[in-house]
DNA sequence: AATCGTATTTGGACATGCCTAAAAATACAT
DNA sequence: ATGTATTTTTAGGCATGTCCAAATACGATT
């Protein structure tokens, strides 16, 4: 297994490819920042071992190894994020490249080690849940906060843009993972949300909403 | 600098090649199980980057700049160890494999840090010298145990040759470093050494004084 | 059902890093 | 000094993974 097919598993999946679910060529190149043809030539690679259906013109799925491997892959990332974060005091908007390189470091016991180190975390500084050595996670109930009613209140759990920019703007903000937040009011001309957070009242953008994920509070 | 590259320089300093001290093609393609003309192409690419100076069919020695960089791929090396050992409970013969792969992630933060959380070790846990961040290391005083004469006492503090079989002998036989040696006698037919090592009386062949270095008591 | 525009695939090419086989240079004999 | 053995280089090829440009298929519209 090289490390482009692994990167290629790795954005399939995060593309929604997995069960049965179809990804386009076109899709895969962009997240890539490669060619649709070069995306053509490993589907059918991939396709060749076993790892993704592929249909001409049609898009990829990932095969059950498709998907178990592309997991393995997930979990290495997210526990090494955790690692850099929590062991070596990184900040959480700048583990993001240095875990794209561990992700394909091949040891088991290295990762499982690492797992134990960390007292086997649920989830990564950023909110994803990390997969279990044998491929089971759960997905958080959740929804983007610009998807909250005036009124209601969520607990901050997660952030769909990883960019370290947004992250900043976050940190800038005291806005962290955990806090939890009241919906006070939604601008009409331009979205903007009025909200409580920390007993502060401040306003954010819609695209920032945008790009929290909250779990609603009864 | 891809990883091929950084593995042929890291070989090329194991072999010596610092200070214009030339290293053979063959030395090399030997090293790193691979063929002479590999070697030669890989030469010829390096030279043209200025990381070594090359002479056909003399052999090639690293630049200033060849072993700032191989010293550099040998301190993450070092440290990669030393991390698997203490942090993780790996034992010293399973660590070499895993450092080969941690020693070419890319991040200046990352090794600091790991030097930071380790206390900045200098030692490996094979007895190399780790090599400082701008390139300073010890070549601390050491010899073969083979070389010592009987009556002379010496404290162990590294391994010539690092197979996990090798290590895995001197663990079965309680012989770690730090731990202090006495030459009792050396047999004349086979040059096998009779040593007290933690108070017991204990037979060696000469292959294995010939693997381990110590460090002479006045 | 024909057409237009987009998505996808094909074919040909390139860089990297490796290989084999043959040629060239060097080293070592006598 | 000359021939032989060894080392090293050259030449040509192969696999991986990428790209571009041209050809092809799809699907939405009419």
């Amino acid at each position: 297994m090289t490390r482009a097919e692994e990167n290629y598993l790795k954005t399939i999946f995060h593309l929604g490819g997995s069960s049965s679910h179809l990804v386009s060529t076109n899709a895969i190149a962009e997240q890539m920042e490669t060619k649709p043809s070069s995306v053509t030539d490993m589907a059918k690679k991939l396709a060749e071992k076993g790892l993704v259906e592929y249909t001409k013109y049609q898009g990829v799925s990932l095969s059950k190894t498709g998907l178990k491997t592309a997991l393995s892959i997930v979990r290495k990332h997210r526990l090494w994020e955790v690692f850099l974060v929590e062991t070596l005091d990184f900040s959480w908007d700048e583990v993001h490249e240095v875990a794209e390189q561990l992700e394909h470091i091949k040891s088991e016991k290295l990762i499982d080690r690492i797992d134990s180190l960390l007292g086997y975390p649920k989830f990564d500084p950023h909110g994803d849940p990390i997969p279990s050595k044998d491929g089971v996670f759960f997905e958080r109930e959740q929804q983007l906060l610009s998807e909250m009613k005036p009124g209601s209140t969520g607990v901050c759990v997660g952030v769909k843009d990883t960019s370290s920019n947004f992250l900043k703007f976050l940190d800038k903000n005291k806005i962290a993972l955990g806090d939890t937040i009241e919906i006070v009011e939604i601008e009409d001309f331009d979205q903007s949300l009025t909200i409580t957070i920390n007993g502060q009242n401040m306003s954010i953008s819609h695209q920032i909403a945008n790009n929290l994920y909250v779990k609603k509070q009864e």
